[in-house]
DNA sequence: GAGCCAGGTTAAATTTTCATTAACTCTAAG
DNA sequence: CTTAGAGTTAATGAAAATTTAACCTGGCTC
C-alpha cells in the first residue's frame, strides 16, 4: 500500500480561515484542497476523494450539514473523516452535526494548534485500527517493523507477502475472497493474473513453516492456527 | 463460477459507452444487459430484474432521472442498486440524482477501472447486510468463516453445500421449492440435472450427521431440527 | 400387485480450483 | 550496465467439487 500524503478538503466561505488552515495543514504534510461553498465542496470531494473533509456549517449554496448528509449517502464517503467547523456556539447544531455522521466538531474562533492536534488525533485513531501489532497465539505480526515472529523466530516477508498475511490475520477465521484480497492488497484498479495470490500464499506458508493459512476451495483463504 | 452472476443493466444512448462498460463488467463476471434509451431501460429492468442498473442521465425517450423515479416507485426496485452516469458536471443534477434514490453517481469521462471499483464497492456493501451468523438451537452457520458448528463440532462443507444449507437455514421451517433453490444457489440461468439438489442434500445430511433437512415430497426441502 | 412418481443412493464422469515449478519482467541498488 | 530480489505469468498435474446417469426404494393409485 502506498504512503501517499493524506488529502484534506476544506470548505469555508471565509478566505482567511481557508488560508490559515491550508497553511497549517500543508506544513504538517497534508495535501490540501479548498472549496468556498457547499456545492463546490461536493464536487471537489467527489473528484479528489479526500481522506478528511472539513466543513464550515454556515456556507452559501449548501450548509455543511447538508453536504455531509449528501456525502454520507454515497458509498465512497461512508468511511471518510468529516469535521464540522462553526461559529455558532449552538448545542442544537452540534448534536445535529454528530448525528449526521461527522467525526468531530470544532468551534470558531479556531486555534490552529488545537485544530491541528484534533486532525492528527483523528488520523491516529483511524490508523490504530489499521496498523497495530497483531498477536495470534504464538504468531506475532508487527506492521511497524515489518516483522513476523513465530515462536520467537523472526521471519522476513516481502512487502506483498506481508500485507497479505496481515490482512488475513486482521480477522482470524474470517474467509477473505480472492477478490477482496486483490482489492485490499493490490488495490482496486490493478489487474493481475489468476494465480498471483496462490503464489504469494505459497511463499508465506513456506517461509513461516507453520500451517496457518487455510484454503476454502472456491471461496478464498483464511488465517487459522 | 460465482454464487450466481449479478445482473447489470446498462442504459446509455452512446454505443461506445455501452460497449466499453459491457466489456469490462463481463470480464469481471457480471451478466450484462444493455438498453439504448429510457423506455427500453424500463422495459428490460422489469423483464430481467437486474441487481444493478446503470443509467445515463441524458437519454432519449426518458432521462435517467425519470427512469430512476419510475423504478423506485415499484416495490420490486426498492432495493435495486442504481448508478447515474453523466457528462454534465452539474451540481444540481447530482443532488437531484441522489435525492431520487441513486446509490452512486459517476461522471464522464469514465475510467473503466475506477468505474469497476465503484461497482464492486456497491456490491460489497450490499453483501455485508445479508451475510450474518445464523444460530438455530445447537447449529451455528457462519458465512464469514464458512464454518458450520453442530454442538461445538466444526464441520467443513463445500461451497455449494454451504450455500444450500445457508439458504434453507435463513428461514427455518419454511419450505423452499426445488426451483427456488436452483435460482438462489445456482443462478437463474444455469441448467442442471434433476438429481443435483438431491445429491447435495444428501452430502449435507451425511456431513452434519444430524437430521436437520426435511423433505416435503413433491414440494421441496426445509430446514428443521 | 403393476405401474408410476418422487425422491434417495451410489459411482463414475466432468469441471473447477489449487499448488507448485520455472521462467519472465520490472525496479532499485550498486 | 549489471545484478538481485520482488512480483507476475504460464504451464502442469493433482485434488476436490460438482454434476450426471443409472439404479433403488417406498408410497400411492387403480
Amino acid at each position: 500500500m502506498e504512503t501517499k500524503a493524506r488529502k484534506v478538503l476544506i470548505a469555508d466561505d471565509e478566505p482567511d480561515i481557508l488560508e490559515i488552515l491550508k497553511y497549517n495543514l500543508s506544513n504538517e504534510g497534508y495535501e490540501v484542497i479548498t472549496a468556498k461553498d457547499g456545492d463546490e465542496a461536493l464536487e471537489k470531494a467527489r473528484r479528489t476523494q479526500p481522506d478528511l473533509i472539513i466543513l464550515d456549517v454556515m456556507m452559501p449554496k449548501k450548509t455543511g450539514v447538508e453536504v455531509c448528509q449528501l456525502l454520507r449517502a454515497q458509498a465512497a464517503f461512508k468511511e471518510t473523516l468529516i469535521i464540522f467547523l462553526t461559529a455558532v456556539n449552538d448545542e442544537g447544531t452540534q448534536i445535529k452535526g454528530l448525528e449526521t455522521g461527522a467525526d468531530d466538531y470544532v468551534s470558531k474562533p479556531i486555534s490552529p494548534k488545537v485544530f491541528l492536534s484534533r486532525v492528527n488525533a483523528l488520523f491516529r485513531r483511524l490508523n490504530k485500527t489499521d496498523a497495530r501489532i497483531l498477536t495470534i497465539d504464538y504468531v506475532t505480526i508487527d506492521p511497524e517493523r515489518y516483522i513476523i515472529k513465530v515462536r520467537d523466530t523472526e521471519i522476513v516477508l516481502a512487502k506483498k507477502e506481508f500485507e497479505l498475511l496481515y490482512l488475513l490475520a486482521l480477522k482470524p477465521g474470517r474467509v477473505f475472497l480472492r477478490n477482496e484480497i486483490l482489492n485490499q492488497v493490490w488495490g482496486n484498479d490493478v489487474i493481475v493474473g489468476d494465480r498471483t495470490i496462490d503464489v504469494h500464499i505459497r511463499k508465506i506458508r513456506q517461509k513461516l513453516g507453520v500451517d496457518c493459512i487455510t484454503t476454502v476451495k472456491g471461496v478464498g483463504y483464511k488465517f487459522e492456527l
